[in-house]
DNA sequence: TATGAATGAGCCTTCATTCAT
DNA sequence: CATGAATGAAGGCTCATTCAT
């Protein structure tokens, strides 16, 4: 019994592992030739794996797509819940900490496949389906971030200053992917100025 | 010979129609399934012309997604120069004539495509290269209306508040296209909110 | 009346005049693409005709191919009829005329043509009907030519050595289109050397 | 171990076997239509093998049509390794060996896909570099056959006879295809006649 | 006479997916 | 568990031909 709770186990990770290796080689290919120009044959090479065995941890080419995306949205999130803790209700340290994680956004090798998801959530409901859960989560967490500056800031305003931020966010990550001469410190720098301003007292 | 200009005018008037019958087409196929989602004979079938025909007025079907990235930017560019006119150094008119723009970008039938357009422009040069000149352009306007603002700004403050305003127009497009539930009116809210902050004395 | 019949035939030398010009740019297409390979649209451009004009001219490509194909042969027999008065019973005249006839056939802008008429004949029998049409022709006056070496030779010998002759012709053709190394002068040195030994006493 | 180089080797000749089906299929299509005449669902419907397969034996169309004039060549070039051995220095043998050989080219299967095939060599570097290719392999064992004959001849007269004999041979494949009415016995008689005048003493 | 706009069948090729091994 | 052979629909594009002007 014991021994075969091991053994489910050890399958488990297996799966696990396989499932990552097809992931890492779908985002390798997503992110050259989008999602509809990648193909199964050439993802199952980058995989080094067989069409067919591809077909064992994912029913489709969407189910992919879709493991891709939650993949890419709770790497955020634990990167998002590492540093909550080390908020402290100082004005400097929340546009560090946001500063920080966007900056994550935009690292090259992520902006583009972040752009084509947003694209597609605007076509697949699944796919929007996983983008409006993460974009929930973070607003919850920089509601609580944003109150300790609230007195002076009614609900409304705090929702707007979110709801700025955010767009700045996405902003950054569309300008990376569309600009090849964008320079990430350019970006960065307005993307904190933007978040100075907002919740700057 | 007045005949034969006159022939040679409706030619190139029929012409400019069909061209524009065709991207109107191409248009509404491209926000449902995307640049590569779509079909050559879907498009043809939207537009009521036959596969062929589209062919005698554009050579691939890139050159439909670079005519329409170029029929996009182009109407933006005379949106922004009808009302370059009426800017006044007033800091309010500034920010209303702003908030003008780039809502239009967002409306419903707009901002699918031109997320699109930026997620391509991360693969094709080609538009790379119209999504480049059309923010070259949008920067050179912006920064003359805001020069008016300058003396406490150096060129770099400008800089920085140029690429931020431009990140938050490229968030809006992204909001409004990733998420179905996302109100128009909020987004540019916060849109107005950011701008203000931004170049607000 | 008479008016009339000039303006016939002023219509009838403009018609020819229009006929040869569409075979002269299917000749260069041809030539270039093969028969399947060149287009109507290719041919009209190269006439500088529109598709519609040559199709006043030819009920259909297959018409311009069987055109093609006789104006070939007709200009072919129009040579050898020019120069068979010229023919001696002498040996060594008739083997220089039958050379220099064969040397035109091999002409750089000939060749590659005529293979690819052998090769459609083999499938298209109204292609195989000129072929025959101008393979008798050139037989009977062979024979002509051959008969005052007569006295030794049976009829069927006269036969085998007109059969060889044509093949001979035939292969000087094929290797100048499938070898662009060949070197003319070879190949029509070793064609004289070949009907010298044939008709040879 | 042994099971996966059985298998391997199972697989390996499997491949050839589909790779053969291909090539008889687009032999029977190619010498109906034409290479270019032949389409790839006409092929695929003769091979009993859906188009998408081939794909997986063949890169593209092209490289079948190369695949095919190289597996014409080798059986051709089999042909004449293996009866090289059966030369003797005698005149007739030699007379009836090449006889013998070029029979075999105008079986009249193969004429017109060799007249084809030289038709394309003249537009495709890559077909004639095949047909290249087996024409110095034929001189060079020509050259070797003719050498006991040598002594009267000089080098360059040596040359002029196997162009000769080339010649003849290919215009046999000419006639042969060009000619519904012609007689492959007649055609092999005064090729016959021709390779005795030519090298006979 | 002359044009080229218009058609849609057909071209070669690639695709996501299934299944025997 | 793992392979890749096998399918055939669908992809972008070109074609010969017709016809309104």
């Amino acid at each position: 019994m014991a021994r075969s709770i091991a053994a489910i186990t050890r399958r488990q990770e297996r799966t696990a592992l396989r499932q990552d290796q097809v992931l890492d080689a779908a985002e390798v290919c997503f992110r050259a030739e989008g999602f509809h120009g990648a193909s199964m044959s050439r993802i199952s090479a980058q995989a080094k794996m067989s069409v067919g065995h591809i077909y064992q941890y994912f029913d489709s080419k969407e189910a992919i797509i879709i493991a891709l995306c939650e993949r890419r949205f709770s790497e955020f999130e634990r990167l998002l819940l590492d540093s909550e803790r080390e908020y402290r209700s100082e004005y400097a340290s929340l546009v560090e900490a946001w500063t920080a994680h966007f900056a994550w956004w935009i690292e090259p090798v992520r902006a583009p496949l972040t752009l084509e998801i947003m694209s597609e959530a605007g076509r697949n409901p699944k796919v929007a389906d996983v983008v409006m859960k993460i974009d929930r989560r973070f607003r919850e967490i920089a509601r609580q971030s944003l109150i300790p500056f609230a007195p002076p800031l009614s609900e409304e305003e705090i929702e707007d200053r979110i709801e700025a931020i955010v767009m700045v966010s996405h902003g950054m990550t569309s300008r990376m992917t569309a600009d090849r001469a964008a320079n990430p410190e350019r970006l960065i720098a307005a993307f904190r100025l933007t978040v100075q301003k907002l919740i700057g007292s």
